[in-house]
DNA sequence: GCAGAATGTAGTCGATGTCAACATTGAAGG
DNA sequence: CCTTCAATGTTGACATCGACTACATTCTGC
């Protein structure tokens, strides 16, 4: 995990060296482990080797600490799926196809992290940028979407408001354990397969029959 | 809100009458207000009027609060679709979209709430029993989602783990705020007729065209 | 090197969860 | 009616946490 502790020397020099990095990295395996309640800027001191109002120097408050963190994970998940849709075919339908895929198997290749970017506690004080990040992941999505789209006429809107709910309730049963100990098993490959699916031969249903 | 502070004497009596039911719905309205975060024991108790030790008599601790107020939740939820269900025509597709639609209208109508039910730090304590509740109505769900099939030869599993993605992916897009404000307003009529329309269209898909 | 910024430490305070001991109420049975 | 006892609420206490202040150490630009 931290490479610091490897270091010789380590907890006792004066200086972390990466402490506001090796926070947020114990804080999302806390997270994973224990869920956000079990943060406590006192507990990540301990586990790291440093006093109890160190972390203080990189976060004022225990809020900015899971602030960063949701922006990490964030971060984490846009370069996941920006790294899918560059190492693609030019085209669109392949695009789309490789970002939902990437969006998918990253949260289940990492459910903690995953929810913790979903945790409504985490995000709730994040910063406007985290706003500003999601806007503009959403924007790349919407395009990729509109450039796949079949038909025309269709409300792009509500278009766009599906293939997130559709992306987002795959990635959150397929994360969380109390959806993956109730409903049973499912091969990950196969469930991102089916919601990828969907995804495409959905895209511009203009009016599905009732 | 509450029926018992319009009471005359409320405040004084010695015993508050129904403390455990008064401290799970002002648990929920400050989780909708400022997040579970914000529920404490002692918070509760002054709002309620009592003293800071008077929940321990209902709950053991904070977590066995939180997963009271899961269980009430799912309870609500699970009452909201049997409703639907059971004024409905004797017909699978039918009955399939009434639980779909009411799922939706729950959690779009009381979005605090299914927040809370949702929120992993809420569901992560609960007991024994909400996963069995969990189970049940997913039980319903599934059995309802079969009658409602119309190709066989499909993997039952699978389809009910797309049924359930999309409509906690849709509830969640529609319930949570971070993405009300970055996905834009989308009605919330036309989401979930919509998201049912998909979820009827998708019934029993075998094999979708990659 | 050296001055100041960056980073870590030690001490403190109010608030919280949890426990134990005590007080009050309501209900069941004589 | 009255007594008893379980249920419920109160008071007090303790450890931990977030946050603040003052101080110590290290790093960096000049």
């Amino acid at each position: 995990m931290s490479t610091l502790k490897d270091e010789p020397g380590y907890g006792r020099r004066y200086h972390h060296g990466g402490l506001r990095e090796a926070l947020v990295e114990r804080a999302v395996a806390v997270i994973g482990e224990a869920g956000v309640d079990a943060v406590s800027l006192r507990g990540l001191a301990r586990d790291l080797g440093v006093s109890h109002a160190a972390p203080a120097r990189h976060f004022a408050s225990r809020d900015a600490l899971l602030a960063a963190v949701a922006e990490d994970g964030v971060d984490r998940l846009v370069a996941a799926t920006e790294a899918a849709v560059a190492a693609c075919v030019d085209d669109p339908v392949e695009q789309l196809k490789a970002m939902a895929s990437a969006y998918l198997r990253w949260a289940a290749e990492h459910p903690a992290h995953y929810n913790a970017v979903r945790n409504p506690e985490v995000t709730r004080h994040a910063h406007a940028s985290l706003g500003a990040k999601m806007s503009a992941f959403f924007a790349r999505q919407q395009s990729a979407l509109l450039a796949a789209q079949s038909r025309s006429g269709v409300d792009p809107g509500l278009t766009m408001f599906r293939l997130v709910a559709v992306l987002v309730g795959t990635a959150t049963v397929m994360a969380d354990p109390l959806y993956r100990n109730v409903i049973g098993k499912v091969a990950t490959s196969d469930a991102i397969e089916q919601t990828v699916s969907a995804v495409l031969r959905d895209r511009g249903a203009a009016d599905p029959d009732a």
